[in-house]
DNA sequence: ATGAAAGCGCTAACAC
DNA sequence: GTGTTAGCGCTTTCAT
């Protein structure tokens, strides 16, 4: 292995010069850095980085924390840090957390080992209870929820009012009984509760009733388990003239299950999701959809982070929520057929 | 900071006793061991990895490169890489090429800083060209295409017999007219290229002759080129009675694009895709695939590189063919009707 | 079963 | 502009 010393010998220099050269550093002649550059290329030299980490005591690599690499949302919003990242520099590097709180906390554990910078965590399974374990000395930023006062800042998903302009959408086009498929339970203040604060809010808005039969549980946030779960309702003679899910994946598996039902989609029933993922676009119908400002979120996610980062002093913790949009498909279009 | 000393003087034993603990060492007597885990406990000590990387020249992390996170493909492809070197105690940084030569080559290159101990490249941008630059002494495998002779490893997918299959099999359900859709033409030896000769294959398997208009070149491997391809196939006046996608993406793309048009799938168009990723189970209608053994694809990328790593002694490069199933789904049932 | 010495490759801080 | 010194935190080697 090509060492900067060896480097510098071949070139007749000191490390450090070398050292200067490959940092770029101003306030090295130009004949010496085409010296210093020659005996780098001719020799294969690369920087050794566990070294250069363990020196200067950063990585410029940030951890992200997502529940599933292989979920829609999560990767495309992977996508979108891994940029922010990129244009300051920094890489990332992905850790899967299964969802689990046990994994989730491990991922922080692992991240103090000052292999990263910092950490983003898109978190799912911490509550309350775990507060006081982010109370660490490391630069955090949970993205997603605002699930619980902390110590570190939080970038939020318009949950509540998300959720509300999304019933809304479905009140407006006539439908009355709307079925809202609830994700799973991980958290007590998790992402689902406050969903169905939206759905609540807009139902109260609109003066109508909440039939609590057309909540339904579901043990994930996949297509799968959207699927089975309203192809189930449908089966138990559930009746229902709209259906808001609290996932855009979730959307995906319900519209499947509803033409498997012979239920016309948006004639019959009128669907509308949540994060417009890619795909969303791209079903038969298109599905209608809350669209979270992602491109912000990881924008100030990793600006938050970096924040952290470079400030010896840590900054009081910050809470931002994104912004919105809702984006009418065809999977909301028309008015209900009575 | 924590370091190793601290821990050593506070349970009153030297580093080298801390360091058998923390490493699970044997040859550490038990009153020992509970002595300096306890004070690990009190001090909050976590290993510097960067040290110890630097200390031992190994990282515990493969690099896995891909064209972009958020391809479902590449990212259910991801899923299972890290879960499967999860199981042999690696960890995996995922690095995005945006499918490009050039970042393709800069994470090999950088991977040669010691970053990772091995690196996974699923490359679309590499050619025969760039097979010198391949010639590192560094762990490498080559994951998706067999494009050319090399100096590593690769896992190739099913390309010819998997879509000579799914075009058998459009043929076989009575389409004798069949678009192909091309994807970009990246690299003269790439992945397009392959399925083709499978789609000429079968066609002369059958008897049938190739209708050149039929073969539609497209820009990228997305939900939105093939859309727009499809769309603009049909507006053209192109007829056809069948579609071979190359991706499930693309595919995806054409069952909206068809929707749009008013055409029927599988009454009038068959659709078929390839990669059987998680979502062609919920379009609708479901869409057909050639699903290649992914689990054993990841399995065995993993596997070999970590002899690369473990073997002082380079092995000869070694070449792997995924297996595949073709799995009926509802875009290619029945018989065409005429 | 435990420890002393040495050094992995790099760069911060400072001298010149 | 360039070089010297020192040391980041850990583990390999070898002694005891």
């Amino acid at each position: 292995m090509v060492t900067i010393q060896d480097v510098a010998k071949a070139a007749g220099v000191s490390p450090m010069t070398v050292s200067h050269v490959i940092n770029d550093h101003p306030y090295v002649r130009e004949t010496t850095r085409d010296k210093v550059q020659q005996a780098i290329d001719e020799l294969g030299y690369r920087v050794n980085i566990a070294a250069r980490n363990l020196r200067t005591g950063r990585t410029s690599t940030i951890g992200l924390a997502i529940p599933e690499i292989d979920r829609p949302y999560y990767a495309q919003l992977a996508a979108r840090i891994v940029a922010a990242a990129g244009r300051r520099g920094l890489r990332v590097a992905i850790e899967q957390t299964g969802a689990t709180k046990e994994n989730e906390l491990s991922t922080l554990a692992t991240s103090r080992n000052r292999l990263y910078d910092g950490l983003i965590l898109a978190t799912v399974g911490l509550g309350f209870a775990d507060r006081e374990l982010l109370n660490v000395d490391f630069p955090v930023v949970i993205l997603g929820e605002r699930i619980f006062d902390g110590p570190v800042d939080h970038i939020s998903m318009p949950n509540v009012s998300g959720s509300a302009a999304a019933v809304e959408h479905l009140i407006e086009r006539g439908a009355r009984r709307i079925l809202m498929l609830q994700g799973n339970e991980l958290s007590e203040l998790g992402m689902p509760p406050l969903r169905l604060d939206g759905y609540r809010a807009a139902h109260e808005r609109a003066g109508l009733p909440v039939d609590e039969a057309l909540l339904i549980p579901v043990p994930a946030f996949t297509m799968q388990a959207a699927r089975e779960a309203v192809v189930a309702a449908v089966a138990n003679g559930l009746t229902f003239d709209g259906v808001f899910c609290i996932t855009d994946s979730m959307g995906v598996g319900v519209l499947r299950g509803l033409a498997s039902c012979g239920l016309r989609v948006p004639e019959d029933v009128k669907v509308i999701g949540f994060d417009n993922i890619d795909e969303a676009e791209f079903t038969v119908p298109s599905l209608s959809s809350i669209a979270p400002d992602h491109d912000e979120m990881a924008e100030t996610a990793v600006s938050l982070l970096v924040q952290r980062i470079e400030q010896a002093k840590r900054p009081a913790p910050r809470e931002v929520e994104a912004g919105f949009r809702l984006i009418e498909r065809e999977s909301s279009a028309g008015r209900v057929e009575r």
